[in-house]
DNA sequence: TCGAACCATCACATACATGTGAGGGTCAAC
DNA sequence: GTTGACCCTCACATGTATGTGATGGTTCGA
């Protein structure tokens, strides 16, 4: 597919597509006339791509997880380096801390999102400072 | 306490200290010499405000779920406006899409992990491909 | 053959969090 | 009273992910 059906199917900006070819996390062929050419396979990739960076992971670290999560994997293994094995462990424990971080204040928002709702909805009875 | 030992205490620099006070996410007294001076309380805030930053929200965000989160949450039913609570909904929202996406990744960067270290660990015996 | 709808590259602009440094006040210790 | 370690307020610079537009090639249907 082309870069204009992979936009519309990811819901990303072709800017933005072309960007990560630049950095070199996706990397589409090319059709004869230079258009870029997309597997179907870029569909989930690219929106894998987009939660991690809205995740706060940066491309640099995103193109170096990307390879280690493709399922046939036996290929990436050569490439497992000291270095690259210590990145990822320091990347697996940065992303538990954002995990934990997350979590905690999702709960906290849910539990404050009970409490106002409780706080507005039921029968006007007598009720505890703040309602309305 | 001083911005100095604030900055120390949460490994921040002073700069983003008072940055985060321009974008209004923590408010410290003023002594009279003009030198701000932080609570106890700030420590754990701008560990807070570290974690979610760097988990990908904005500060203006940030700014309207940390109110949000303080326990005596009674003073702060009043500001619930409905817009208020639409954009809590949407940011629970973001941060449950976020959560899973971090998981996901994680648990298959864990699962390399763990594949890599087999492969690279036992006594050299008949592996698959790839092996050392 | 023309126009619309794609595609390409390139370049400049923006928002946001952050770095860095200049110019100057406060204060405690010597 | 001077020095050094703090603090202040600017203000400009950087990196990263984005927005936007200019300029031009390709394809296809009217």
């Amino acid at each position: 597919m082309r870069i204009g059906e992979l936009a519309e199917r990811t819901g990303t900006p072709r800017r933005l597509l072309r960007y990560y070819e630049e950095q070199e996390l996706i990397m589409p062929t090319r059709c004869a006339n230079g258009y870029r050419d997309y597997d179907e396979r870029f569909v989930d990739r690219v929106v894998q791509i987009r939660g991690l960076l809205d995740a706060g992971l940066p491309t640099r670290i995103i193109k170096q997880i990307l390879p280690c999560l493709d399922k046939p994997r036996v290929i990436h293994f050569k490439d497992a380096t000291p270095e690259m094995l210590a990145t990822l462990e320091g990347e697996l424990d940065r992303m538990n801390h954002r995990i934990a971080c997350l979590t905690r204040n999702r709960d906290a928002i849910e539990e404050y999102l009970e409490v106002v709702r409780q706080d507005k909805a039921p029968e006007p009875a007598a009720q505890s400072p703040g309602g309305r």
